[in-house]
DNA sequence: TCCCAAGATAACCAACTAGTCAACTATCAG
DNA sequence: CTGATAGTTGACTAGTTGGTTATCTTGGGA
């Protein structure tokens, strides 16, 4: 019953990639609706207020978008290390993709959200939380598994986990400021001798892969 | 000759806190203003726009503040591993010092403001990035040295200063976003166990310091 | 078919924003 | 003391911002 609308899709859309290329602070209502087609009427008739649209943004991003690709990467049918180093990967690949589609570094939005908006818009701040804590059990999952496998060195899981995060977290935004994808360059390489995983030389993706794949 | 006025460092230690605190876009020239007990048009009579003020800020941040302490903390004189246990304690520090005088964590004003406005604001981004290649040869220079000395493990200097930056800028923005210390409390750990530091037990600082005073 | 709920829209407002300016005032050099 | 200079002030404008509302339109179900 009644008028049907997509109205709202496309102002998460758009307030996710103006907030993602610029910032929270510097993207207005009016610019969102500018993008979304929506007049600003339409707008308030969805959300009351640019924070909430962003939260109903960041929890569409993780259902739609993060949740799947991580299911994916981190089934537990692929080794420990495969999933680590396709996580690597895909934080490579996103970055890249990022400055394709915006023509710059553009970093991680949901970091960039979380640290600039903490202090001021607690809902915003909890949906980060929420969310980063949920992607974090990721990667404290894999390195267990890696490390009761033995191929990383024996360490807390949690605290491993904590400081990959920092470091990718860290040159992601080293590479937004310098708008280079230099510091990405070398990822899986800093990651995996962070974790020190064993092994000689450097893992490589498609041999992780290949040991991925069921004989 | 003529009048004189401190004005212009009170919009600038203003200005830094404001943005410390809560972020570049959501503090207006009037919040400044007010803040600094300074009316706009003195405001406009040192500053042409918030972003030429905040660079001002953050050139006598990194001249009255950051480049002291480093030169101390950094000093040639004491041994590599104590310079980079130095600067960790210090960063731990001063973001406890930070919550202390803010009520809340509030992580590292240049890497915030750099994060958040280098795609907008370019001579922000160019102060920002200045001053963040500045620090880094602090830490890349004791690295060196600690190679030298063969108390870490042999490694590229610019590559782990960098992979050492992103750790810790990593961690701060954690802090931040969680409004919690706890992810600075085993910093120097991770850093150390990231560079590979030569030792069993864990280095404590003040061990490090009686290393670095003369004998 | 036609009703009515869901959604769209333009026009509107009050508050706030950056930025300007002419008049005013304090200070130092001579 | 005095005048030129450096800094201050409040009142002003014009544009933007978030937010509201009454009215119009659409589409699915009875």
């Amino acid at each position: 019953m009644g008028r049907t609308s997509d109205a709202d899709e496309r102002l998460k859309a758009a307030a996710l990639d103006l907030i993602w290329e610029d910032s929270y602070g510097a993207v207005t209502i009016d610019q969102i609706c500018q993008r979304a087609q929506v007049k600003k009427g339409s707008f308030y008739y969805f959300f009351t207020s640019k924070s909430e649209l962003t939260v109903a943004a960041l929890e569409q991003l993780w259902t739609e978008k993060w949740k799947p690709r991580f299911d994916s990467i981190f089934s537990p049918s692929a080794e420990p290390l495969a999933r680590l180093a396709g996580h690597l990967d895909f934080v490579q690949k996103a970055n890249l993709e990022g400055r394709t589609r915006f023509g710059k570094m553009v970093g991680c939005p949901v970091c960039s959200v979380g640290s600039e908006v903490c202090t001021q818009e607690p809902e915003v701040g909890d949906a980060v939380r929420w969310l980063l804590s949920r992607k974090r059990r990721y990667l404290e999952s894999a390195i267990r598994d890696a490390v009761a496998q033995g191929s990383i060195e024996p360490c807390d899981p949690a605290q491993a986990a904590q400081a990959l995060e920092a470091l990718i977290d860290g040159l992601v935004s080293q590479a937004r400021i310098m708008n280079d994808p230099e510091p990405l360059s070398r990822l899986q390489a800093m990651a995996f001798d962070l974790l020190r995983v064993k092994s000689a030389g450097m893992p490589r993706l498609d041999r992780l892969d290949r040991l991925a794949t069921p004989a």
